[in-house]
DNA sequence: GAAGTTGTCAAACAATTAGATGAGAGCATG
DNA sequence: CATGCTCTCATCTAATTGTTTGACAACTTC
């Protein structure tokens, strides 16, 4: 029926069609991973993401299931990811330094995150732990009158904020929130607030 | 060709129909907000608007001229009724805790927000006001070392949390984000964390 | 009360989009 | 070299969804 009598397709290049598979697999995650987490799973297209991996989206079903499991499988390498740098024995305000620098590194994920929380689903992550700052605490680290649940949450929406809020932060440092010296700042202050509030 | 020669539609009801034109307006409105704050822009149905408004779907086009229409006159909506407890006479403390507040008992607001944050839609809002947070830093209610800006920016994340990690909240606290348990605890540590930043 | 305007609805329409189908290329194994 | 398996692609299909169209009732104005 179609005119053009099938396209040879370009050579895929022996080299990189060696490791296709696994090649093909990871490019589209990271497709996925841009995409997702700049529109939301709502405003993503699949067809995007194939675009931006240089692949055909049907592979998007053929690896993955369709557009959620996609979706699902980014999810989790993220929870993957994260348990990688929840390391118990660093101190606190290092800990959080550390969730930022990775925020600012590559803030896809915090950003999915946050769409995640937003459409209401529930990534059963591991109870969050606690017993740390208590210890600090009672160590006479943080104030007696905080509550360390109240801190931590703070904490994560401090870290969280230039990623969910880029708006704000140009409306109020009138500087991007990507900048060098944006990223500066805010890991100073943070550190300074968190300094405060300890007696 | 319909099978069904027309249903003579239930009657209006006299009085309710009088004043239709703004009644329905402000029903779709309400509707609006429940289902974009709930869903986002991508993720919002003008079916399921009309369906929540008990009109047509049809008249969304109507009144505001699609879908679009009725997201942008939302954001308006909203940017209008902020400006309304904007009062910079009042002390930051309490400003804050009054956002807190709104965000409580009305998050729909915050999360069209933060919906709109996530998907880069820049509502230009007039640029934020430093000079009062400068001025208590002057007058040594809050500390030399804090940048003004960083206070606010995390104030404004600080009472964003529980809408954009409700998660987090569950995880941390034990506790249902919009319980009255934790609106209580949370105010009253925001309180306690601002006051620790004055010297 | 006739004519025109406004508000409302149901059904048709057009565009978008996720996924299915089928075919073909590369590569291994007999 | 034949066979089968894996990976890839272009095209088709089916469903969803925002908008348009056309009709009609209520109300207004003359």
């Amino acid at each position: 029926m179609q005119g053009t009598p099938k396209r040879p397709r370009r050579a895929p290049t022996p080299e990189e069609r060696k490791q296709c598979p696994a090649r093909s697999r990871r490019l589209l995650l990271e497709a996925a991973m841009d995409e997702f987490s700049e529109k939301g799973y709502a405003g993503a297209r699949v067809q995007d993401i194939a675009d931006r991996a240089g692949l055909n989206k049907q592979l998007i079903t053929y690896y993955f299931g369709g557009k959620e499991g996609l979706y699902r499988e980014l999810g989790r390498e993220w929870l993957r990811h994260e348990a990688t740098f929840n390391d118990p024995a660093i101190p606190f305000e290092e800990l959080i330094v550390r969730y930022l620098r990775e925020a600012f590194d590559d803030p896809r994920g915090i950003r999915l995150a946050i769409w995640q929380a937003l459409t209401g689903e529930v990534a059963d992550e591991p109870r969050e732990d606690l017993s740390d700052l208590r210890r600090r605490q009672a160590a006479g680290e943080l104030a007696d009158d905080l509550d360390p649940a109240a801190v931590l949450l703070m904490c994560y929406a401090v870290v969280s904020a230039p990623a969910t809020m880029p708006h704000a932060v140009r409306q109020i440092f009138g500087i991007e929130p990507d900048s060098a010296e944006f990223r500066e700042r805010w890991e100073e202050q943070l550190r300074r607030i968190i300094r405060h509030l300890d007696p």
